[in-house]
DNA sequence: TTGTACGCGTTATCAT
DNA sequence: ATGATAACGCGTACAA
């Protein structure tokens, strides 16, 4: 079933078939066109976009590869990277890595094989891949410009600047720095951190402002009051579960992300501690179920519909080079609900 | 940059290049398979899938429509999706509907033009697209199986089978009556159930199990105990509230989704009234928040990896025609948590 | 063991 | 206004 076959039924060539079909090229007789229409409906012929494709070294398809699809932040960036590309008559192709390093390859080797016109990575925390060994390795590695170049491949970051790309970001530092002084101005005091993998930089930045704001405000550091967590979860309920039972007494707590910020709650009321009364706390994202805990969950409001949005229509405006030295920054708002208080004892 | 190239650069054919790349070919010397990958290197050549797919008629790829990803629910049938995919070596293509016809279509029509090779679908409540009107238009229509046989692509669907495809479901009229009998054997006489859109096949399944549980049990069924809802966290609270406010007096909540359950804890919550003590509550999917919360939300666990997995391995496996016919259903589990336990006046 | 040539389904160029 | 035909990049009979 191909435009040889709609031809023939038609009783016309090919190129008359390919006319009819492309909007763009010569004219075809009102009778004519309207033969060939009939014969691709009575066939349910479709064009393949494969050779059209091939033929027009161009595939409107554009890679979105994000690092865990199950953290409800992701969904709206998707949302807003699809409605810019399907505007722009662009599919998109979603890629989820898990955090995988192995998996993130494999993606980008099929996406340049596809010859996508272009990619949106976002998220940088790789967790090393089933190889053990964590570590470095990954990110920039797989991302080298040499890979995509001889392609043509436009490629735009999210959430992190490490490498030569154009790439839409938020201020981490200062979004967390504000985060941990709303607590400090409450009176906190002892304030703990439940990060995200550490490898990634959004968490490294948001370490930086809340270890910022602990300064700026006289407050001792503390590395006790710091636990790695995975964005996750449980990950959020053991780290606050093992800093209340080791006896480290935080009065606050900033997650990194408001999944870790949700198992934080369930282990606080575990222990018999109440919300913000005995532990204050915030969290990161503004994903749609904080407003609907109860405490709603005070935290950091990421645009992630707009972030999405802006990647997208930087990749297809091929962005000038420039676009590749500052990363487009998009303002965080922090949003006041009903887990933060004064401490218990102030 | 294509395989000419190569060849050129390594001094040999087109056909040698392609015999390395090829693991199945004919054989190479040694010395020049040597010199071949040595120039595909130092090149950065990535053979083109587009002319590979042209010329072999498959794509390895296929496709999977989900209606909504920002549900938490859909997440790990993805990650189903995607083991059992990637395992048999096929890329799969995530599409979101948001529920509207037109994207669906739009989706299809991409899918069978681009060649995959088959499509996974999942859910069935499409809201109508903006067009308005609503109604059943969609799902049907667009499914028809004359769009796909020219093309030989392959379909399963998810949580429907109201069309003639293999398909793979849970038992939701059973499932819907073991978590409302759990609440009627705790005694409950007064229960409600926030619906998803009544268009979706499994939210009508689910409201049946609802009334075959209280028919069963003599609880005469009222209509002003069901609410009509669109799976996300506000309907949920706004049917709560309205279910409180009109007086139904409901001492037993189910909901045809957790997220809506989540909506529902919060207008409890803020009406003053106390879960299970006042009010218990059932969910539906077991979200991973769903133990989370606080009172743990008791839930009907559907096992949605291993419905994505199940559905990609029938599509891959080509099912025999008679997987048409019956679809196959994997089992649901209720799990009981702290959002349950007797009416407060028995 | 390696090279030549054809075809996959399109669109674009050049005739008619 | 329409038709014949050459690419696009690859795999693979077939020839050498």
């Amino acid at each position: 079933m191909n435009i040889r076959d709609v031809a023939a039924a038609a009783g016309v060539s090919v190129a008359t078939v390919s006319r009819v079909l492309n909007p763009t090229s010569d004219p075809v007789r009102p009778e004519t066109r309207q033969r060939v229409i009939e014969a691709i409906e009575r066939l349910g012929y479709r064009p393949n976009d494969l050779a059209r494709a091939l033929l027009q070294r161009r595939t409107n398809v554009v890679g979105l590869v994000v690092p865990d699809i199950s953290n409800p932040y992701y969904p709206a960036v998707v949302r807003g990277v699809e409605d810019a590309a399907s505007a722009a008559g662009y599919r998109v192709v979603l890629c989820n890595t898990d955090r995988d390093v192995e998996k993130m390859d494999a993606y980008l080797d099929t996406l340049v094989k596809s010859r996508a016109d272009g990619i949106v990575v976002a998220g940088g925390g790789m967790g090393g891949g089933p190889e053990g060994q964590g570590g470095r390795k990954g990110a920039a590695g797989t991302l080298s410009p040499q890979l995509f170049e001889p392609y043509g491949t436009k490629i735009v970051l999210v959430g992190r600047h490490d490498l030569p790309y154009p790439s839409v970001q938020i201020d981490n530092v200062g979004a967390a720095r504000e985060a941990t002084r709303h607590l400090t101005s409450l009176g906190h005091r002892r304030i703990a951190f439940i990060a995200g993998p550490l490898v990634s930089h959004t968490v490294q930045d948001r370490l930086a402002g809340y270890r910022a704001a602990l300064a700026e405000d006289g407050v001792p550091a503390e590395e006790g009051l710091v636990r790695e967590g995975d964005f996750q979860e449980p990950s959020g309920y053991a780290a606050t579960r093992a800093l209340i039972e080791d006896g480290q007494g935080p009065t606050g707590i900033v997650a990194a992300n408001d999944r870790m910020a949700f198992g934080a709650m369930a282990a606080l009321a575990d222990l018999g501690l109440r919300v913000p009364e005995d532990v204050s706390l915030v969290g990161f994202d503004d994903v749609s179920i904080a407003s609907y805990l109860r405490p709603a969950l005070t935290t950091v409001a990421v645009p992630s519909y707009r972030i999405g949005h802006t990647a997208m229509t930087m990749l297809l405006e091929d962005a000038d080079p420039s676009a590749a030295e500052r990363p487009h920054v998009l303002p965080t708002e922090l949003v006041i609900r009903d887990t933060c208080g004064p401490p218990r004892t102030v």
